[in-house]
DNA sequence: GGCAAAACTGAAACGTGTTCTAATCTGGCC
DNA sequence: GGCCAGATTAGAACACGTTTCAGTTTTGCC
């Protein structure tokens, strides 16, 4: 889709700027008001670009929020790799990267819940920054389940995955409260690695 | 919302006729034409009553389709309690069961992928279907595992309920094939089971 | 049987994501 | 410098979920 394309021709500088500008209003839009102020009119006029251009960028208003998504979850991967889980159990460590990734959706709720509820859309153009986001989070929890062999570490490592989730999508859609997604995870960790 | 309501007060014969036309008509246009086919103004048109009615019944087009898919899992487990599953382990049974589920939804792709699709919403309507389908599934999962003790199955199903929906989810949105949702399934059945 | 309240109808209207159009601008190439 | 293809813009237009409204029918009650 059009992100993908755009992603592999260079964009020329002022290109980079606009997609820039967009996700970054989108992202404010969202920290402020959620989803739903998240508004593509609004977008367009805070990233002081045509409604149409951010079309040209983003396939919809859902792939344009999952690559809002994949940006943040870059942003944690850095600030976990930069203060790596102290010591404990491998399941220790893996729940506390967990509840770090927790509370950092807490402290924007409103954002990360536009930005979760965007990953459930059936859009082409959010496979991408799905994908993207589970890498990552893949990639931060490999290294602490090495001790695993890479069959066992791959099926675990799927089914938190799901967990985590669909534990996102409870607490987005108001079955449960944020707390809950990180009681979950760890419940569901320690099963797994018992 | 007003499905509680109208199904608290006892419904007349004819509103309960109509409520079921409305579910009827979804469930048809979902069949052949997928989420996007369930038009409100079709619905309407198809179960013969005015747009505004199948407002006063559901809150939404996705609490619509949650109600669509109570039934539908209403159905399952009578399915299901009628031929229960065959010998083998616990595990065994419990995956035989879910993938009956699989099978049931693969034979009606378009309907099943907009059923899922709709509880991903974060409408209010929603949860009430979407706690009367987790319900139903637990119930039929419990006498399964009734060798466990209860606070050890409550974690298993709630980590197999999380899977459930993400590896649909995932399919709903075209990143996995329906028979990988029958294996994710299988896995973190054995998984939490070993 | 008649009456008030509630439900239903048909149709118009609204909001927001998405698409389309015609005009203008930008960037690379001779 | 001039030209062309593609990008951008402003704005209209479209699609579909949802809401609203005025008028009609049904329902429960005396």
């Amino acid at each position: 889709m059009a992100v993908e394309e755009l992603l592999d021709a260079a964009l020329t500088p002022r290109q980079e700027q606009r997609r820039r500008r967009v996700i970054k209003a989108a992202r404010k839009l969202a920290a402020t008001g959620g989803y739903d102020a998240v508004q593509m009119r609004e977008v367009a006029a805070a990233a002081d670009v045509a409604l149409g251009t951010i079309y040209r960028y983003f396939s919809s208003k859902d792939a344009l929020l999952a690559a809002a998504m994949a940006e943040w979850t870059s942003e944690l991967q850095e600030l976990i790799a930069r203060t790596p889980p102290a010591g404990g159990t491998p399941a220790d460590r893996l729940v506390e990267v967990l509840r770090r990734a927790c509370d950092s959706m807490e402290a924007q709720p409103k954002l990360s819940a536009a930005l979760v509820r965007a990953l459930a859309s059936a859009d082409d153009g959010v496979a991408a920054g799905s994908a993207d986001v589970n890498a990552r989070v893949a990639a931060i929890s490999a290294e602490i389940l090495d001790h695993l062999d890479p069959e066992t570490r791959a099926d675990v490592l799927a089914v938190l995955g799901h967990v985590w989730y669909s534990a996102l999508v409870g607490w987005v859609n108001g079955r449960t409260r944020i707390e809950d997604v990180g009681d979950e995870l760890e419940r569901a960790a320690r099963l797994l690695l018992a």
